[in-house]
DNA sequence: GAAGATTGAGGGCTCAATCTTG
DNA sequence: CAAGATTGAGCCCTCAATCTTC
């Protein structure tokens, strides 16, 4: 099928406008279900549990940004009142004194055991039921989106 | 299927996860795509776009507001700026002088007209390809969980 | 008193410029 | 000079309080 790519469809704009919707509505849940057990906002927990999953429980202050899809800038500014409340330190990097490793403290850790279970029960009960069995289609579609982006 | 829903499968968290960035890249992407013309930020086009395809081209700022997803304040802060551009304006609202009736403006007229190919371009070139055949499964299971929230 | 809208205060992000290290 | 990180200025949104109208 040789489409001009030159607009887009209706279809692709509905779904454009759906999905804006739907992630700006489920963003204020997830941050309603978190403030309600007095816990930090949503973008903290993005922040521990990329730490967690990373080797040495470290990444790049350059890393952290990408993977939030913020500018570096924001990435510092974030960190900066991640490490004021004790959750996550800035370490040297071993070999080049440029880059500022981050790495989950013992505090990280605990505050990341409170978040987790508020974080997925919130998931479970806004995203998933609307899901249903389309679950993996959307996340291969969105990760495809992600990756095709320059 | 007798599941209990108090935690998320591995697939919902994957599929959130996925949603996140595409999202943030995507807005990212129109963002540049629009400044790149000289043009107004994404906001804009949705505000002219809810008061275009609304009856007398015309909306309460409440509904503005909901449709953006934003809370009264903001709409009332994003319409001042509009409004100070000249590309919509409040008018009073017969019958209840409570509410805030917001109208298109000729120039907003024009305005959108600019806005809307390369809008149209943006989702095309950034969100089409990536969505394939599956573009209606994702515009319902996102209109799914808009409708679902509280 | 409730609903619609607005305003002051404050938080969090971006852009541009700067500093340091490679 | 390029890359990583940071800082100052500014924009935009939210929360809480307030005002007007129903």
């Amino acid at each position: 099928v040789a489409k001009t790519n030159d607009h887009a469809s209706n279809e692709q704009l509905g779904a454009w406008r759906a999905l804006q919707c739907a992630h700006a509505r489920l963003l204020r849940e997830i941050a309603q279900d978190l403030e309600a057990e007095g816990l930090p906002p949503l973008s903290w927990y993005d922040v521990l549990s990329a730490l967690w999953e990373a080797p040495e429980r470290r990444l790049k202050l350059t890393e952290i940004a990408r993977g939030l899809v913020m500018t570096p800038s924001g990435g510092s500014r974030l960190v900066d009142r991640m490490e004021a409340a004790g959750v996550i330190e800035r370490v040297a990097c071993p070999g080049d004194r440029r880059v500022a490793h981050v790495r989950l403290t013992k505090q990280g850790e605990e505050l990341l055991r409170h978040m987790r279970p508020v974080y997925e029960q919130a998931i479970a009960e806004h995203f998933g039921p609307a899901l249903g069995d389309d679950a993996s289609t959307i996340r291969e579609a969105m990760n495809s989106v992600a990756a095709s982006a320059r």
